[in-house]
DNA sequence: CAGCGGACTGACCGATCGGACAGTATTGTC
DNA sequence: GACAATACTGTCCGATCGGTCAGTCCGCTG
């Protein structure tokens, strides 16, 4: 291990607090309060506030690299259904992440793995939208992913009970995600 | 009028950017420079930041009372169609607002007008619950809010081409939020 | 023209921000 | 025990934050 575990309890502890209460609206001192460090100790791992951010996306980055370049564009059915279950899981697995790159990564271009998550999502909403383009389809797509995103994030704003990462869960929004990926409804 | 047209742009403006850049992540200065004014004109009409923000999202709130007061709980389907309509046009007329409550209502619960639309975001959140509880429905409605939320918002992060307020987006939304929200498909 | 009230501003305040830096603990190795 | 290297901290800095306040500008009314 080259990077040591409290480290990675940084990136998890900033990039909680990033996701949900915004870049800006995140003070180092407030990262370092949570770890139980003093704000230099901080500055110390990492070289700046933009750094620690990158450093806390990275693996999220590198998934979703790994599950974009799998999308099988013109796959047979069965592959499809695979593909949803790896997109489900890697929501799961990064699912601050992926709030974190939707809901600001317009202001965050300047830090690159978040400009290199933006421009993913971009070639994969464009890849979706290519089997069957039309406004439906895009449409349906977003409202997938930030659906399911939010589902996973920040239900516990309005929902009184909390959703667990339970099995129950994940088959849910499978099934309520694959219904979203698959081509247009043909009734009406 | 009793509002000025002034006050009103400055609302939109502040909506604008508190429910993009976030409100720990916008200052007075940057929403008085948008606005052309000074910073002092700012706090000139609105006592505080906080004041500018519950100001800014009060018709929302206000809108959204009387939405999830007329949603017909046991209705027949022709209602529910018509309620489901209601509700997408809500989130057109609202949509910066219903992203912020969704996103920040959290951290921004000592703002009254925010702490009302939570309140109300989650009883209607158990009263679709209610209909047919289950984990399944309850990610279903999440998915549909956010979803359709964030379509609206900031789909342009990584969707190279702009989704318009056309019609087209809106019957797409219709429909897709349609069958979200419409009991969970009977096979699986 | 006097003056009055609302719109607006610049100067200023204390607090907090991200960050720099010198110095202190702590740890592992011989 | 000597001695680095690493982990960590307190202090300080300039910039910016939200907010206060005294005063200016301007259109309206008498």
């Amino acid at each position: 291990m080259t990077v040591p575990s409290s480290a990675l309890a940084l990136q998890r502890i900033a990039l909680e607090q990033f996701a949900t209460a915004g870049f800006g609206g995140t003070s180092l001192g407030s990262i370092a309060q949570a770890a139980g460090l003093s704000k230099s100790s901080v500055l110390y791992h990492y070289e700046s506030k933009e750094a620690l951010l990158a450093a806390a996306v990275q693996p999220a980055v590198d998934a979703l690299g790994a599950l974009v370049a799998g999308y099988p564009g013109d796959g047979n059915p069965d592959e499809h259904d695979r593909f949803v279950e790896r997109f489900i899981d890697y929501l799961f697995a990064h699912r601050l992440a992926v709030h974190l790159f939707m809901n600001q990564g317009r202001f965050l271009q300047h830090i690159e793995p978040v400009a290199t998550a933006d421009a993913l999502l971009q070639r994969f909403a464009e890849a979706i939208a290519d089997r069957i383009p039309g406004v439906e389809d895009r449409i349906r797509f977003g409202v997938a992913l930030a659906g399911a995103a939010y589902s996973l994030v920040a239900a516990a704003n309005w929902s009184s009970e909390e959703l667990a990462d339970t099995d129950d869960v994940r088959d849910a929004l499978l099934r309520t995600v694959s219904s979203l990926l698959s081509s247009s409804q043909p009734a009406r």
